[in-house]
RNA sequence: GGAGAGGUGGCCGAGCGGUCGAAGGCAGCGGUCUUGAAAACCGCCAGGCGCGAAAGCGUCUCGAGGGUUCGAAUCCCUCCCUCUCCGCCA
């Protein structure tokens, strides 16, 4: 949500966010509920004021009919009360509906365009040169047992799978080397709930109901399974003022992950690249205003250290502005080489980090006071992926496969997984 | 799931329907004293919003929502949550 006070002065800029992520929202009548809510506030303000005024004077003995009297200028005023705060409560309503349309601001490096328009900022890492046809991820885990898609969608339905044998000790040790990086990072580990309340997805920028929706949510509760571990960190700070000096709080949260993904069955989907359930440590962030720019690259700086360590290829994008989410200001995108997608190979996501400023803060009311300040500021809030197991899988699988037909396990994974290869069965 | 108790400021804990955004204590902050520290003493100390350069002024908030009343932290109703005991259980 965008702060309503400084939507009247920065119109032209909110208005170019709108337009240039391709939405539609009408920021003139956001700018009208908002003034016309303040003008309630105030009315509602100066109304209550006489009240308190009238009712101080009665609190002494009155004659009968003074009592009376009075008690009938009170009745009076509190229905100018009842009324307008039901105006104001109207106003309210409007503004909330308007402001919940509009995205957030742009960061002024963003590219212009949508999915295909991302900027590359640098490649690491050359693509290897297989002296051998290189399988994809989906062969590889039918011949060596690592992977049962089969099962999957036996028991739970398509895009769910069994991870099996040495790909359990994969997605652990993928899981176990990021919490080691990250720890390091000074983050805080911690592992959440994988559900959480639709308010709480909602106050994120998600949306927990409706046709598009790529939140589940559970039958006859106000519950959703969290599609990022992003939510219910997020969560962690709502209705919370922290002091300035524990900033930036880092956390490195583990859970796993849920996506309905309505409407994506037309797209690349093969083996583990868009499944319904998957686990993923999310890195979260909350800094003052002036340093979430700073901790933005720090995120993705993370991002790289870890795929390099695991020695596979990437490139880096700064997504354009009619891809990024309504909550990102800023959105860093990082796509490993795999080997066996589309046709001979090509660079897919993998992870992402974004710089939220205060959007997701507004709406959980998540706050920080600086020293000696009387009045409390919105956090910043920032999200990145350290490591989504289920994508990352496939980077290891297909990077790493061998001209036996094997896998040789990146070196810095083998103290988690215990092997140092799989080989062909 | 059954029985009981309770939700007040960072914490503990008072609060006859008006003088209560709220005693007292602890913690914290500032000061006096001290070589330094402790102790003692003095002062400050909930938050949101609006107006204001600021000082400040106004307003709202005592779990949430409704009701009674000229007036509710206080009385009534509904809901939520927490704790204790019992049962079940990884």
């Amino acid at each position: 949500m965008l702060d309503p006070r400084t939507l009247a002065e920065r119109r032209d800029e909110v208005a170019a966010s709108v337009r240039r992520r391709g939405m539609t929202a009408d920021v003139d009548s956001a700018v009208a509920a908002y003034q016309e809510a303040a003008r309630l506030r105030t009315a509602v303000g100066e109304v209550n004021r006489l009240r308190n005024e009238h009712q101080k004077s009665g609190s002494r003995k009155l004659a009968p009919a003074e009592r009376e009297a009075h008690a009938d200028e009170g009745r009076r005023l509190k229905d100018d009360v009842v009324r307008l705060e039901a105006e104001l409560a109207a106003a309210e309503d409007r503004l909330h509906a308007t402001l919940r349309l509009l995205p957030n601001l742009l960061h002024p490096d963003v590219p212009d365009g949508g999915e295909d328009d991302a900027r590359e900022l640098r490649r690491w890492g050359e693509p290897r040169r297989f002296d051998f046809p290189p399988l994809d991820h989906v062969e590889l885990g039918r011949r060596l047992d690592l992977l049962d898609f089969e099962a999957g969608t036996r028991v739970a339905g398509p895009k769910f799978y069994f991870l099996k044998h040495e790909a359990v000790l994969l997605d652990l040790a993928l899981q176990r080397l990021a919490l080691e990086l990250l720890r390091g990072e000074g983050f805080e580990l911690v592992t959440t709930p994988d559900l959480a309340k639709a308010e709480i997805v909602d106050s994120l920028g998600y949306n927990p109901r409706g046709p598009e929706t790529q939140i589940y949510s559970i039958a006859d509760s106000d519950l959703c399974l969290i599609g990022t571990a992003e939510i219910p960190l997020g969560g962690l700070f709502a209705g919370e003022t922290l002091e300035e000096a524990v900033l930036p709080v880092k956390l490195a949260g583990l859970s796993h992950c849920f996506r309905t993904e309505a409407g994506s069955y037309g797209r690349e989907s093969k083996g583990l690249y868009r499944v319904h359930q998957f686990s993923k440590v999310e890195m979260f962030v909350a800094t003052r205003p002036e340093d979430s720019d700073a901790m933005h690259e720090q995120l993705l700086a993370l991002e790289e250290r870890y795929f390099q360590a695991l020695e596979l290829p990437y490139r880096v994008l700064d997504i354009a502005a009619g891809d990024l989410g309504a909550p990102a200001y800023r959105k860093f995108d990082l796509e490993a080489w795999m080997p066996g997608r589309g046709d001979g190979g090509s660079y897919g996501e993998v992870t992402s980090a974004s710089n939220c400023t205060d959007y997701q803060a507004r709406r959980l009311d998540a706050r920080f006071r600086r020293a000696g300040a009387k009045r409390s500021e919105h956090l910043h809030l920032l999200n990145g992926t350290a490591v989504a197991t289920s994508r990352a899988l496939i980077a290891v699988l297909e990077n790493h496969q061998r001209a036996d037909g094997g896998i040789a396990v990146p070196e810095v994974l083998v103290p988690f997984t215990g092997i140092d290869r799989i080989d062909p069965r």
